[in-house]
DNA sequence: AGATATTTGTTCGTATGTATT
DNA sequence: TAATACATACGAACAAATATC
């Protein structure tokens, strides 16, 4: 029906009992189709007068719930997020360079203010981890490509949320915010003088860098939390045809 | 009640009756809170006996499907998906070089037969650029890495999907076969001698006369259609802070 | 092949919660 | 404050699917 009728967000569906007359069945029926839609993002439910369910523009959080459920039993390692950021956040870079504005470069800015120091304790250290991730989210939220926006979105709420990274976040590492930092300012000059080609390279060389540190982390961090519960190491792991790593999401 | 009991998949929820008392909620609502698991993929239903709820791996085409939804209302043009494709596939080719067994070159090998001659009608050149991507769904498969394996895949099925796409079919183009061709030939070879860096070269270079030729016949597509149609140049644009280009999905 | 038991799927009537006017 | 228009929740009965004997 919505896309019969080429319906566009904001539109709002007929009520349930119009539902229930134009397909024929009850109202039960009705609804666990309207909760499909709305577990996809693609209407919300209001009630009250003038209540219903409208179309809506999926939002990004939620797209990217969806398909992190997806990544739930594939066992993500760091290797396998870096080799995609690798890949996408240069070309990101210099995507936004050709076309970032003076407003957007404030944001981007301001999102930094939360990392520009040393951090006093081990709790401040994580925020700032996390806050150098939302760096990366806002970033991507500029993009023009939608596809390239998030993904790179999507990897960053990644490295924020999966387990073997929460781990790593509780080692004191001032190397990784040090350099960060200094790669994101430089990344912020590029980006201002609208220079693609430099905007790409510093990014490539603070994948990378940051690829190592986090890389080295994770096998320190392994290591530890494997002996504390070696149980772990038993764990069933995926089922279906070889994957070769660990590290559980 | 998943997660607080690590359910692994294939493991059963218990049935309608057991969850209404356990949650102390109603048949109904039991029922929409699993068509939302459902929806997402995490879980099947089966009837009869032993049927139930059972936890599952989520499909890859399921999460492709419900990542698709969210740029539905976005507009991809063709760059935007070449831009992604130029940076993961060859960083795939390259990956894939580094394990591929025989059994998988195989796989790949058979899946070039639709295509290693000329077509002889308009509808089977069709079929010839759909299993020409349905040869990089394949590639996508066999990654070691969820990620870029997914990615690869879903940029792939947009290209079989997508509006525009159908539409760029649909003109007779035969250097998009013979060259496609000639280079997944090429990089069979190199995945075959296990040589990362060739086989990254040569998916570049594919990459990059794809998107050529892709986004030429997109211009003169375009340009037919919507004289053809052209009320749709009027099409309601995306709502939502500024994007700029057209062609939506 | 057919009967039966088990489990999900659907319906209907009713009651409750919530937002607007 | 009250009336109205919606979604949301409940419960009992019935229908359909499927495995097992």
């Amino acid at each position: 029906m919505i896309r019969d009728h080429a319906m566009q967000p904001g539109e709002r569906l007929p009520q349930e009992p119009d539902l229930i007359g134009a397909f024929g069945v009850s109202k039960g029926t009705i609804r666990e189709a309207l909760k499909m839609l709305e577990t996809q993002g693609l209407i919300q439910m209001r009630t009250g007068p003038g209540g219903g369910a409208f179309i809506t523009d999926i939002p990004a959080a939620r797209a990217r719930a969806l398909v992190a459920n997806y990544f739930f039993f594939k066992g993500l390692s760091i290797s396998d997020i870096y080799d995609m950021r690798q890949a996408l956040e240069p070309e990101l870079a210099a995507e936004l360079a050709t076309h970032l504005g003076d407003d957007a470069l404030a944001v981007l800015n301001d999102a930094m203010v939360e990392y520009d120091h040393p951090p006093a304790t081990i709790e401040e250290e994580q925020r700032q981890r996390i806050a150098e991730l939302e760096f990366h989210e806002r970033l991507a939220e500029f993009s023009n490509n939608p596809l390239l926006g998030f993904t790179c979105g999507f990897l960053a709420a990644l490295l924020k949320d999966l387990a073997v990274c929460r781990r790593i976040y509780r080692y004191p590492n001032p190397q990784l915010r040090e350099r960060g930092f200094s790669y994101q300012t430089q990344l912020l000059e590029a980006l201002r003088a609208g220079d693609p080609e430099t905007a790409r390279s510093i990014m490539k060389a603070h994948m990378r860098a940051a690829r190592r540190m986090m890389t080295a982390q994770e096998a320190v961090v392994n290591r530890d939390f494997l002996q504390l519960a070696p149980e772990r190491k038993a764990a069933p792991r995926p089922a279906g045809p070889g994957r070769r790593r660990g590290h559980r999401g």
